[in-house]
DNA sequence: TCAAAAGTGTTTGTACTACACCCATGC
DNA sequence: GCATGGGTGTAGTACAAACACTTTTGA
C-alpha cells in the first residue's frame, strides 16, 4: 500500500510568536532572514515539521537551534492556510505562541538567520509571509488569555512585586487599571502567595515579593476590563 | 528548485465536528465507516486536504459530498499531531467545528461511509482514530463560546421563542438557568429582536417569536454560570 | 374553569468602581 | 523631614441571584 506521504501533500511549517516582557515593554522575537524569500526582512522564527516530529518537538527545536533558548510556556495558536502565503509553494503553518522571561535567556543567532532580536509590539516592522496576521492573532490571544489565566507569571521572575505584576497587565492590555482594585482582585483569586520576603535596596518602602501559587487547582480569577 | 511538496511531508486531513440541536438534544454527526481502518466503527467526517485547497473549501467539500449539506457556521478548532493517531501513517488533522440546524438539511450518505447519523453528545459511541479527543475539544469550545457569543442562533430556526433559546442554553451547558434572569440578560444584550409575531397553535399562551439581531456590532453579552 | 406555559417585577446580596489616607524607606 | 512609591479601607453603584404572582390560551 502506498504510504500517505508519498502522495503530494502541502509542506507543513511551525511558526512561533515568542513574547518577552522586560522593563515595561512587551516584545516579540523576530529573525532577520539571510536568504530568499524576504532576504534581510523580518519574520517569525519557524521550521518545517519533520516527518516523525510532533508540533511541540518542532517548537523546541526552533527555540534551541535558532534562538538558543530552552523549554518555555507554549500554546497552539492557529493553523494558517492561505495558498499564497509562501512564494516558494504551498505551505501550511501551524503556529504556537510562547512566553519567556528574556532575562533568563541569551538569544543566540542560528544559521538560517543572521540576527534574532526583540521588537516592541507597538513598533513592529514589516513582516514577511503572512506573519503579520499570525502576530496579530497571537497578541489578541495573549490579551484575552491574561484576563482569566495567569500567563503573566511566565514573563516575570520567580518572585515579583505587586507593582511589577500590575505594570505587566497594564502593558499587555494597553490600558490603565486601578492599582488598589487590581491588588485586591489578584489576592482574592489566590493566584499568588506572599513569600514573606521584601525587595530591598530601593530608595523607598520595600515591597513584598510574591510567587505564583502552584498548588492552585481551580480557576477563580477573571478580570473585567473596559 | 525542488518543490516543497516533493519532499516527504505528513498527510494533512480536515476533520469536522458538526453539532446539531433538535428536540432538546445536542447531537454530533458521525459516519459509520465501510472500510479499514475502523471498518464499521464510528468516526468524525473528514477528508485529506487537496494540494491547492483551502481549509474552508475542504470543509465545504466534506459537508457536501459526505453529508449532502451546504454552507454553515464553521470555526477552526485545533490541529492534532499525535504520530500514531492514524494507523496508516503520519496524518496531521486540522479540525473545525460546525453548527447546523438539522431541520434544514437531509443527511445524504456518501461513498466513503455507508451511514451518517446524529448521536446524542451524552451517549457517544467509541470513535476511531483520536476522534474522541477532537470531539471533547469541540464540546468544550462550544460550551465556552456560547457564554459570550450567540452561537445558539445557528442551531435554531430563523425565528424562535425565548423558551427555545433558554432550553438550548440549558442543554448545551448541561445546567439549569433561571428562566427570568436569562430572559432579562438576553434582552438587555440586544442579541435578539422581537419580530412582533407569535407562535400560534399551542394549547396555551402564544409566545413571542424572536430573531437574531444582525445589525448588532459590538458584543455586550456575557453569561456567568457556575 | 382549569392546566400549562408565557410574561413581569422586586428584594437581596455580592462584587466592582472610584476614591483618600497612612506607612516605610533612602536621601 | 521630605519625596517616592507601597499598603489599606470604605462608600456608592451596578449587576446578578433568588424568588412569586399575573396573563393568555386551548381544552
Amino acid at each position: 500500500m502506498k504510504q500517505f506521504h508519498e502522495y503530494r501533500n502541502p509542506a507543513l511549517a511551525i511558526d512561533l510568536v515568542v513574547f518577552g516582557y522586560h522593563e515595561n515593554m512587551l516584545s516579540v522575537l523576530l529573525l532577520n532572514r539571510n536568504e530568499e524569500p524576504f532576504k534581510n526582512g523580518w519574520t517569525l522564527p519557524g521550521a518545517f515539521l519533520q516527518m516523525e516530529e510532533r508540533f511541540l518537538e518542532a517548537c523546541g527545536r526552533i527555540l534551541k537551534t535558532k534562538l538558543g533558548i530552552g523549554r518555555l510556556f507554549l500554546e497552539q495558536l492557529y493553523s494558517f492556510d492561505e495558498p499564497d502565503r509562501d512564494p516558494r509553494g504551498r505551505v501550511i503553518s501551524v503556529t504556537y505562541f510562547a512566553l519567556v522571561n528574556p532575562g533568563k535567556f541569551e538569544i543566540a543567532a542560528g544559521k538560517m538567520a543572521n540576527d534574532a532580536s526583540w521588537h516592541d509590539v507597538k513598533k513592529m516592522p514589516e513582516l514577511g509571509f503572512d506573519h503579520k496576521d499570525i502576530f496579530r492573532k497571537a497578541l489578541e490571544r495573549l490579551r484575552s488569555k491574561i484576563l482569566y489565566f495567569p500567563v503573566g507569571f511566565e514573563l516575570l521572575d520567580d518572585m515579583f512585586t505587586m507593582t511589577e505584576l500590575h505594570e505587566l497587565y497594564e502593558c499587555i492590555l494597553d490600558i490603565s487599571i486601578d492599582r488598589r482594585n487590581f491588588r485586591r482582585k489578584i489576592l482574592d483569586s489566590e493566584y499568588i502567595v506572599d513569600t514573606g520576603l521584601k525587595r530591598e535596596g530601593l530608595r523607598n518602602r520595600h515591597p513584598s515579593l510574591y510567587k505564583f501559587n502552584k498548588k492552585l487547582k481551580q480557576n477563580n480569577f477573571h478580570l473585567n476590563v473596559s
